[in-house]
Parts: C-alpha cells; sequence; structure tokens
DNA sequence: ACGGATAGATGATAGCAATCATCTAATTCA
DNA sequence: TGAATTAGATGATTGCTATCATCTATCCGT
C-alpha cells in the first residue's frame, strides 16, 4: 500500500521517536528492530524502506532525542529573566519526573557508554549532541570569557548528569535519592554562578 | 578433570575477573558468557559448574568490581594526611588513565544505567555497591554532622561521574577533554570542602 | 590404590535479532 | 484512466547467544 512522500516522513517520524523512547528506556542493545516497529504501529517488514540499518536507526533517535531536548530548553531559557535562565535549566534537569522517565529525558544519562561504545554514526551523533548542549549551557553563563563559559558549563553538565545518574540508582531509597537531586541542584548553582 | 577446591576457587575468580574488564569495557549485552571463559582460558561449557546464569555472573562481577574499587581507594586514604584524604580521592578518580580505561575503572561511570535495567541481582549489587561508596567518601570528609556528610559526598560522586563520563563523550577533543576531568577536579574539592 | 565424585570440554538445542527477497495494494503522473 | 512505482507486509535466512546434556580425565576420601 503506496503512501505518499508526506505520508513518508511522517511514519518516518514515528518510528525515530519510537526507536528514540525504546533506546533511552530499555538500552540501545535491548532494542530490537522489530519491536520499535511495532512501537510504531507497523510491522518489522518494512524497516528497510526507511533506514539502511539498525545502526543509522539509532544514530537518527539520539539526533532527534538531542535536538527535542535542545528545543525544549530554549524555550524554558526564553520564558526566564536573564538571572534566572541557568537556575530554570537546572531545575527543569533535576527534576523527579526526569529521574523517572528516562524513555524522554536526557540521551546522555540513559545512554552515556552505550552511545560511545557502539562507535559510528551512533557515536558521533552522540558527541555532536554534547558538544551542542554544552554550547546552549555556555549562552547562559554571565562570565567574562569564552574560556570561563564554557568551563562552567562543563562543570555544570557534569553534575547534572552525574546527579540525575545518582538519584536513579538510589531510587531503591526514596529520601536518599530526593536528596542526591537536590544536592545536585544546589552544587550545580554554585558552580553556575561561581 | 576435577581440581581441588582452592583450584576451582582460583578459577573462579579468574572467571569473575574476566567478566569484570570485559562488562566495564563492552557493555552488558555485548559480554558472552563464551568470551568470558575464553578470556579467563577456559572453554564455555564448564560455565554453569561455577554460576546459575548469565546474571548471577554479572552480579558477582559488579560487586567484585566494586569491592576492588573500595579497596584502592581505601589504600590511597590510608597513606594521605587527613586533610589530603578526599582531594587524594577526586584526583585518584578524575584521571586520564580512569578516562582511557573503563575495563580497570569506576562501574557506576561505565554500566550505570545498564546495570539498572538489568534488573534482579545485577541491580542489588550496583546499589549496594554506590551505597558502600558513598559511605566512604561521607567518611572522609569534614562536617560538623552526618547529613551534611552524607549530602557532601552525593555532590562528590555525582561530580566525578558526571565530569568521567563528560570526559569520556569528549575524547574525540583532546583538549576540551582533559579540560572536562580538570574542572570537574576544581568543582569536587570546592564541594567536598564545602 | 581404587571407586565415587566432579571440573571442565564437547557438542547440541532453542530462541532471538538483523537483514533481505518477494508480494500486494495503493498512489502518482503521464 | 491506467501503468509504473513503491510503502509496507509476509516470510525466510543467517548468525549469534544462553543454556544444558553428556563425556572424560582427574582428584579425594576410604
Amino acid at each position: 500500500m503506496r503512501r505518499s512522500a508526506e505520508e513518508k516522513a511522517e511514519t518516518r517520524l514515528q518510528i525515530v521517536r519510537a526507536a528514540g523512547r525504546m533506546i533511552r528506556d530499555r538500552g540501545l542493545a535491548e532494542t530490537g528492530v522489530a519491536d520499535v516497529m511495532v512501537e510504531a504501529g507497523l510491522t518489522h517488514g518494512g524497516f528497510y524502506r526507511h533506514f539502511d540499518s539498525k545502526e543509522a536507526l539509532a544514530a537518527a533517535a539520539v539526533e532527534a532525542a538531542f535536538a527535542h531536548m535542545r528545543t525544549r530548553l530554549e524555550q524554558i531559557t526564553a520564558k526566564a529573566t536573564p538571572s534566572r535562565k541557568m537556575v530554570a535549566l537546572i531545575d527543569t534537569y533535576l527534576t523527579e519526573a526526569h529521574r523517572d522517565q528516562p524513555q524522554h529525558g536526557c540521551v546522555m544519562a540513559s545512554v552515556g557508554m552505550e552511545a560511545q561504545r557502539a562507535g559510528g554514526l551512533v557515536r558521533e551523533a552522540y558527541e555532536e549532541g554534547i558538544a551542542r548542549l554544552l554550547a546552549l549551557f555556555a549562552a547562559q553563563i554571565d562570565a567574562p570569557n569564552r574560556q570561563q563559559r564554557d568551563d562552567r558549563a562543563q562543570a555544570v553538565l557534569s553534575i547534572m548528569v552525574g546527579g540525575l545518574l545518582l538519584a536513579r540508582a538510589l531510587r531503591g531509597d526514596a529520601t536518599a535519592s530526593k536528596r542526591a537531586l537536590k544536592n545536585a541542584r544546589n552544587a550545580a548553582l554554585r558552580l553556575a554562578h561561581e
């Protein structure tokens, strides 16, 4: 059953989104092509009409997930007053919702090392995504020169990712997990404003 | 060919060590039982004389890797003067060697989310390992009460793990990667000493 | 020293995942 | 309108992995 070019693009988007969710939720290796297609409302057969390989899909999914996060964060900063932009970013990232729903969250925190080990297109998309995320952070930081902004952006991203990872690891102890988020938040704020 | 109980224990240790290295290097899913056995100098057949399942092996490997890291860190702190203990820990963790050799490094940074998704025994070993790591850190921190020590330990572990992850992600840009280590180090020191 | 026990090897099996050849139905364009 | 095109379905194939039955050579207790 042939579809129009528009419909095909829409279908492709559904596949990429489904892959993005499943990869962040279950991991790269545990996400099968067939699973993704079912999640996208299709059967496994048509997959290769859209992508050359599983790797190509994974790379597209990583890229799209980073792009989605960038868009969301940009909207957040746009709404905040200049002095509150960084606070807004941090408070968006270090939430219980983000901790509990990796499938809609940060790729770095959910598939960090996996994406790197994957190599090829996936790794490229991953590294590019992080570089652009750092740039977005640096742009919100108030410091005298470029180097200092970049340095603080690195520190803030580090504590946010590490804090989220720790909060997820401690989910068995609700109190400790919440404290991990709070401690990371306080630390991030301090590091952002020096 | 039957072996003595002592030899069996030694063999088991070799298997666990090999698994620990491979899991941190390649990831959980990419590490096959047969690969581990070959790495341990055996064939895949005897595996189930030592472990009930791949999961049981992975859990043992995670536990052993955490234990090994604890031992190393304890030795480091034992050698340092009281005021330098925390600095010593941080400087041991945030090195280029650690960045470049995940197979001998921190489990949280190399298989964090994978270990959690695995569930069951692996997840238990992972959570236990992190809890004990936090305790080790807290013990080195100079703060008026327990809660503050725990909070700072969480913050320090978060920035260290996040910083290492970022440094690994940026390995394509040697300068940026080194700065990520340095920025995390500075931040960790500040967070440790308030 | 000898007979039962067992560590580790060999080889089989079952299940799953990626990939692709082929089929079909619908659409687009001439 | 109708022929060429193609999105997506069906089904096959290939390769890999976890698991386990069985075999054999050695060790341990008697």
